[in-house]
DNA sequence: ACTGTAGCGGAACAAAGTATTCCGTTCAAC
DNA sequence: GTTGAACGGAATACTTTGTTCCGCTACAGT
């Protein structure tokens, strides 16, 4: 039976479970980091970032796919969570759609996301979520554009597109990519309006099919 | 002294040295769609797209490195020839900028240039070659906006980081990624436009150093 | 017809990278 | 003092890949 007298100090800085429970974090933290700036780092990479040793790694996760899809799951997650909040804002459709976007590429869940895919076998899990997140990514953007502040050849499937183009954009640092990215994601909102649109656009947006073929491991 | 009567035939189709020049042919091809595809990719996979074997390389290129170096010079030289052409296509100052842009993008030549950097050692002669394709590019950009056909706060280094996003845009084959690079890059010429802005592009632009940081390998 | 040889295909080789396992060590708890 | 969870990192086994090497083919020149 533990002793509460003998561990007063027993606070959040003492003991090998608090660390263990640190290293939880910090594995994590230093996975999503490795991974969003090159999704076929080596795991090595992982416990050099976090500081570990690699056995600490293999104690949580059993493999390297394992790691990968937890982090996967992780973003898909973010992803939902972001659509919840701006739904939940009670901002205006323009507002809460540029928010939803805005907060989904400061999460960076693309890199997270369709980036891993592809380097390991999804779970059923995943795919419920993906059509979750999906389900209401879309009652966003049908509701700008029902509201009229989206100019009406832009479909939903454009959306990752718009995602993919401002991804790409890096800079030196964290914080120096973020501010890049707010950069052209303001000329994607400009370019979003009804009003900018000069023509209609040209070509099909992608279809579904050509969107989830990235799921699909060695593609 | 070679008979003529005796090789009448000797026309595009016969003959070891005309596989040879078919060949030297194949290989650039097959390389500059691979890696396009994949900067890192093996020299085995370029010889099994060109449909030779890796002999046929090595007795053109010294080294994987001198391919990709003579692969970048040639995408600086297209590079070159879209801004020369665009420049001398007399057309008023919003078709040449978009006319560049247009003909950049289909000629892949962001990733020939920008995504292969950094993959070898750059050569003198690819610095020079530099120099003149962004003094071409910044004269078609100017003249744009002196003429007001663009907004005033898109600066000069943010075409590099447009050519980066659409660039990022790929379809399941060559064509449909032109056709929905297309799409995105119509976008873009919107936004691009001075009605479109709705107010200044938050942050500042890619600096020089950040956009050269790209040449450095390793990095 | 004969032969030297440029050009070639692809196996062989060596070096590098990497996921995973293993073993000895540490340290809080009892 | 003993124990065992947690750990660091070397060792292992395997894959990938740039480059070399060897034998073969088919045309050029005689």
């Amino acid at each position: 039976m533990p002793n509460p007298p003998s561990t007063p100090r027993t606070g959040p800085l003492s003991g090998r479970k608090a660390q263990a429970n640190r290293n939880d974090e910090a594995i994590l933290r230093a996975a999503r980091e490795v991974f969003v700036a090159d999704p076929s780092a080596p795991i090595s990479a992982v416990a050099k970032e976090a500081g570990v040793g690699i056995s600490a790694l293999y104690r949580r996760y059993e493999s390297k796919e394992v790691l990968l899809q937890t982090l996967c799951a992780n973003g898909l997650a973010t992803y939902i969570e972001c659509a919840e909040t701006a739904l939940a804002s009670g901002a205006g459709p323009w507002e809460t759609f540029t928010g939803f976007v805005r907060a989904v590429i400061d999460a960076d869940v693309h890199a997270l996301t369709v980036n891993l895919a592809g380097t390991f076998t999804p779970t059923p899990a995943m795919f419920e979520q993906t059509t979750h997140a999906v389900e209401l990514a879309r009652r966003i953007l049908d509701q700008a554009r029902a509201a009229g502040v989206v100019r009406a050849d832009y479909a939903f499937n454009d959306i990752a597109m718009l995602l993919e183009q401002v991804t790409a954009v890096t800079g030196a640092s964290p914080g120096r990519t973020r501010e890049l990215r707010h950069r052209y994601l303001a000329m994607h909102f400009d370019a979003l309006r009804p009003e900018a649109a000069t023509g209609e656009m040209p070509g099909p947006p992608p279809s579904d099919e050509e969107l989830g073929a990235r799921w699909i491991p060695k593609g």
